[in-house]
DNA sequence: GAAGATTGAATGGTCAATCTTA
DNA sequence: TAAGATTGACCATTCAATCTTC
């Protein structure tokens, strides 16, 4: 198969390293602040916006996993411990009844209204504050080309260079 | 609590939801790709990959867990894994009798270097050759600014001067 | 006392299987 | 048959406690 391997080279590495590192890193930090100031984890916390972010501020089970990159199951046992502290409701749908919807109570909507304030500064004194509007725009068009294949490739010509 | 909040911006939130989203979704992708292809977790590739690079392919274990960013009982139950399968090996050390190292074999050595190339491919694919040179050059650059605080922020008195 | 490693209890995630409904 | 949700079995990780050694 292939015969030869494109290893990375120094920038290449550099950026994957660090890549991995700011994120995993950055995951822990905010997780334990958010998990000490406001007792809710990182999943859960990105429950609550997703959810108040929908029209009525509900979603379907299935429709939330697929937003927040988790399995059914997943999401399943994510919402029963929301569902036992009261921020969210799980509702029957009336149209189709193979279908749950996850719903935001009051208090799950003040639980993130109060909690976001210090999660947003947070993030901003850990990764947006520290990179310049340049840096902003370049790093959000990055990762843009990342998530978007884009036009293919040349793919003729791309693995000859060293 | 502080009065105002400085909520993020269009191009702010968009660059920090870009990068959580490509963050969780490549480390997704990039874990079922080794674990089918080769019966490595992420995390064991990660562990192998550190030890390959220290000398005499050795780490003492909270090195070890510094490194990848894990708790200490978390690598001591990462490492009992390993060691069942015969890649990496437990070995005191004769100086300090509190301390256990972490060693390569020669079987974790070999499994190291089948599956590198095909994660090399696939974190070029999934990530590198998406950017252009520039690209690649800024990001990295913005991941180091995100490392490091650098001189502090010319944003008024934001650390800690409440 | 502090550092290094491990263990126990608790939590959060996945996959495979199941149950209901479309 | 397939879609949606849940459950059971299992694995990974963390914190707190423990044990040994410095």
């Amino acid at each position: 198969m292939a015969g030869e391997v494109r290893w990375l080279d120094e920038e290449e590495a550099r950026a994957w390293r660090s890549f991995v590192d700011v994120s995993t890193a950055l995951t822990a930090e905010l997780e334990h602040d958010l998990l000490t100031r406001h007792g809710l984890a990182l999943g859960d916390y990105a429950v609550l916006v997703h959810l108040s972010e929908a029209p009525e501020r509900r979603l379907r089970m299935c429709d939330l996993a697929a937003q927040l990159h988790l399995s059914p199951s997943g999401l399943t046992r994510r919402l029963n411990g929301l569902v036992r502290d009261g921020l969210v409701v799980r509702e029957p749908c009336s149209s189709d009844r193979r279908v749950t919807y996850a719903v935001l109570t009051e208090e799950g909507f003040r639980r993130l209204a109060d909690a976001a304030p210090d999660h947003v500064a947070e993030v901003r004194r850990r990764f947006i504050d520290r990179l310049d509007r340049r840096q902003l725009h370049e790093l959000a068009g990055a990762l843009d080309a990342v998530r978007t294949p884009a036009a293919a490739a040349p793919r003729g010509t791309a693995g000859s260079a060293p």
